[in-house]
DNA sequence: GTGTAATCGAGACGGTACGTCGAGTCTTGTG
DNA sequence: CACAAGACTCGACGTACCGTCTCGATTACAC
């Protein structure tokens, strides 16, 4: 999984005294709890910097707004250890698999409220908005594309499919409930989201 | 047009001084001005009531959050005037004509922003997502639910149709490219949606 | 006595809410414990604020600077009920009177480096410099000034005497005692100062 | 000229890399700088050691406090090649030679309120103040001292003169207008203040 | 030569205070 | 009552220095 430079060193030759790894995981750490129990609300520098022992100066030095910082927390935990794009041999298996994984993460309660938050950044500020859809956004999007065209490849689907659309289509409504919240998303949900799309597409 | 509750003073027997619509009208031309040239986050109570010549408790007397006031500084500008429900003999007509609509009125470009905006809000406070999804959510559902509905009695779709489903189906596709602006929301996508959600549901 | 506009509200139309008399007693006092056992230096707006039972933005509200607050607290506690300026007859007794009371004010230990403090910052900025010797330096002046004029009035000194002059010669050498530290600011210092300069302005 | 001990290495065997003359410099040239430009309250050791591309490490190892340094670049500036005490023959025309001296190098006019900010540091801090008086104060008033001393020996005043009073008489409103600046520090002044003074010793 | 020791730069670190802004609330006088 | 004016507490903002620290890299003397 590709980090956030800000939260790595730099590997090349170090100058000064180097970055204390103490201080960022505590950083980390204290970002992470206050996300997940208080929400992004709660994530102010001032608090990060008291719950971890840091001084503010040190998160502004390596994270440059609390959304940032956030994002990585996010990331530190939600990150998971192999996310191999499935293949089941066949596009509705396949999409079935990435839709329950992600549904599967995403549902650990806090996320939602959470990811509201960010992606409601991410439509404010651009730099922001960049930075979420390249860690964040794309990657799930690289695995969804590569289902479609591997089903595109099997002669499942029309090779004029729009996959970018295809995309859309089986995470937008997901988002959707997820950020809405007007009505559950569960497994099922999911399920229904596939047949439709599938079958929309030609699919069998 | 359809205005909140909170921006209407109690039909009741008015006892003292009236509400001043003057104050009214200020306050919701500040924000809406606000809202639409610097975002949700330039909607400050402060701001607002300097802006409007208003004093802050004014605004607390009749808007309990800033959130609320931004959403009826929305509404007041967003409120299309007949709002009728599309029927053009088929659902891939209705549909295209409905979200057509929608698209345009959306794309007026800082909605994007500011509708991100609210939508984070109402993920994270449970009674202003009450009331988001009350006043701007589920009137638009109502129609979209319709439309399902009367294709289901016109045997264009199965009767076993999970409409609440269909309805996200096509909704979710565009809130996902509004919020996350990985993509343009232009009227062709909107065609694409239709084109795979009436398919996959068995449409013609 | 005449206290700082900044220290009193204006006495004409009220409008809004009316200043908070208990706020403002409460940082006068917080600010002259802190001067008197700790020094300028420790006149934060922060430790005053806490220690007042204050916000911050209520003393920045009526004292731009941490400068001129203290100067307002010194002035609550160093000033006189009545400094009439004395008569005794004589030029020497006069003078002496006059720089008794204020060695016995100064003496008062901590006095001593607040006032190098203030005058440093006098010294350094142009526009409390001004205001330090509006408040502080031209009332004590004003006194020996007078005490002059009435001697040479009398005829105990010439004419011509150069009065500003004159009271920087008997007023300088005590403060110059009392900044540098390296002599005793005695009242038998102050004898000596008044007997030369009397002397040597032709008086008997 | 007479530095500091701490701006100059221990003479005795120096064992590991020496002191960086250069370093040395270029920090006092910074503090210098900055002292007369923008006042002591520019000289912070930040703004010194990036001014002067030296590690704020090293100004710590040979200079303890920010006045210290401050203190070190003022002498650097400030010390007069030979500041031999006059003798004129008589007490009035030594004063004068003295302080017109002093008035001139001290009204290249940034010197009063740096000297401001060095005063009312040594009212504060009790080891400053020594080490200002020290090497700043003492040497002056050693001078003045022999001139009285000499004026006694002559005759000219009384043998019982109290010559500290006399020093801080001729001192004493000098620094007086310097450090309020309420009345200019003129040539003029100096002389009535010599005039006065030696007349009230009972000088001709 | 090869330590040994003190220097140097760079720069990260925990702190403290800065001065400002926004949120909600409260307290006046006026209409 | 509603309203304007505006003072109030609280808490966070992002910045600036403080004095300390950990690095790697020099540069001398002493063995």
């Amino acid at each position: 999984m590709t980090t956030s430079p800000a939260a790595v060193p730099a590997p090349g030759r170090a100058r000064g005294r180097p970055r204390s790894e103490l201080a960022r995981r505590a950083v980390l750490a204290a970002a992470t709890e206050l996300l997940l129990t208080r929400g992004l609300g709660a994530v102010s520098m001032d608090a990060v910097a008291a719950r971890a022992g840091v001084s503010k100066a040190t998160i502004y030095r390596w994270w440059p707004t609390k959304e940032t910082l956030a994002l990585d927390a996010l990331y530190s935990q939600l990150s998971e250890p192999t996310p191999e794009p499935p293949d089941t041999g066949g596009l509705r298996g396949d999409l079935t698999e990435l839709l329950t994984g992600w549904i599967e993460r995403v549902s650990g309660r806090p996320f939602g409220r959470v990811l509201g938050a960010l992606i409601a950044e991410a439509a404010t500020d651009p730099v922001f908005g960049a930075l979420y859809r390249e860690r964040y956004v794309e990657p799930r999007r690289a695995q969804a594309r590569l289902l479609f065209r591997r089903a595109i490849a099997r002669g499942e689907i029309a090779a004029g499919t729009d996959v970018e659309a295809a995309v859309d289509l089986v995470y937008g409504p997901l988002y959707h409930r997820l950020l809405h919240g007007h009505a559950p998303l569960t497994q099922e949900f999911a399920a229904t989201v596939v047949d439709v799309v599938v079958a929309g597409l030609g699919g069998i």
